[in-house]
DNA sequence: AACCCAAAGATTGCATACGATTTGCCCAGA
DNA sequence: TCTGGGCAAATCGTATGCAATCTTTGGGTT
């Protein structure tokens, strides 16, 4: 992806540059190539993409609002640092919007979506096998792509946008609290979870759902972060 | 709030000069003063609140991400005109969220924040005595306010965004698709869940609100607007 | 008369320039 | 040596200018 000093945006020129910008730097944040606290600034973010710092800057606003970066004025961007209250709230909100989801799939779903489903979570496997942070990467982006993908069955596009911040920022809350070897169970369950779907069951996809975001959340370590904020370094 | 030409924004200048406009102009638009369809040229933004154009776009772009305007590239922002299936999305979502931020709010409700909910809700009585189109704004902004004000009180800052988003939407819908004196049982319906509410009934609450939520639904008239576009005008 | 094409006007997309604010550093003084 | 003030570098906030694109209008052709 990266050539020499800047990174050549996939070749959607006619889109808008900022828009390509964000989606490049959403995924490294999620995948956690940026790690959470990394400055972003517009001069080094523009001259990355080899744009001038009005776009990086657009780009740096949307993901401000999506919350997967903060901004204070006159001092930067910063890539975000959910406390474990904001992950509280994320995975409070995901337990009230994704068993929606789930019946709205239920409803929806075709033969050929659920065929793709399906493969998409074979070809998961393989990177469960492997150990090492690139596949723990793969592993949390992976999880997150099912509950995407959910959500874009569901016709709903309104609540597919929600998802799809819900689900940045939960990875980011998982690379930053999860536990070493957790998400192997989840992944099952997202198999479990389109078989009910499959069979139309939408109560017990939803409940099974429920249970999902529940063991996600379960298996994170919701401890303040230490010597991140000040506050915390004198609370202690 | 308007002085000759241009407008005063409220002595936040310390804050984002952005951020207050896309407040004035969203106020704007769910109060139905800018109507879907209107034009929201860069330069027109700029120099009604005095400010250059990239201040002006900002403003319509966290705009944008709202979904109250809408950006057609090289030609310009738009007051957002909801389409019936949008407008079914808008409720269904609310459907999801709202009873979830209800059971919230009747955990961490305080008989202060009820205190305050009663005042307010009386207020906005006096509005609902009086008709025209200037009564109907308020009404709108009213009933929105109520839900705004839960969300507040739920204590989830995520769900609370998504909730001012789709608050200031659904008033958009309202206002398009809304039949004229409808929204009198809806204020009482307020009174009723604040009361569940207060009673700690949180099962009971979040059923009231989701047939508030219906009923809201079910007095709009879902027939796709053809009378924006100057071709339908010809055809009448 | 209807249609097509071209040129002018307007508006956005983007880059750059300049002022404002913050941060870090260096040096003077205790 | 340590503290405090001030200066300089870096970065952001904003304005403005230029190029690209779209819309419109006018004229020419069929």
């Amino acid at each position: 992806m990266s050539i020499g000093e800047t990174i050549t945006l996939s070749d959607n020129a006619t889109e808008d540059r900022s828009i390509a910008i964000r989606e490049a730097l959403r995924n490294a944040i999620i995948d956690r190539r940026l790690t959470p606290g990394t400055k972003l600034s517009e001069n080094e973010v523009g001259s990355l993409f080899d744009v001038s710092r009005t776009v990086a800057r657009a780009a740096l606003q949307m993901l401000t609002f999506e919350g997967l970066v903060k901004t204070e004025r006159n001092r930067g961007a910063f890539v975000s640092n959910p406390t474990p209250d904001e992950a509280r709230q994320i995975f409070a909100s995901r337990r009230l919007i994704e068993p929606g989801i789930v019946a709205a799939a239920v409803d929806r779903i075709t033969a050929k979506d659920i065929e793709s489903f399906r493969r998409q979570l074979e070809e998961e496997e393989h990177y469960m096998t492997a150990r090492g942070p690139s596949a723990r990467r793969a592993e949390i982006k992976a999880s997150g792509d099912f509950h995407l993908m959910l959500a874009s069955v569901a016709g709903n596009a309104i609540l597919q946008r929600f998802m799809d911040e819900l689900i940045a920022r939960s990875s980011l809350v998982i690379a930053l609290y999860g536990r070493t070897g957790v998400s192997s169970c989840g992944h099952s369950e997202h198999f479990a979870i389109l078989d009910l779907i499959e069979r139309g069951d939408a109560k017990r996809a939803a409940d099974l759902m429920l249970h999902h975001i529940d063991h996600i959340e379960a298996d994170l370590d919701l401890q303040p972060k230490h010597g991140l904020g000040l506050k915390d370094a004198l609370s202690l």
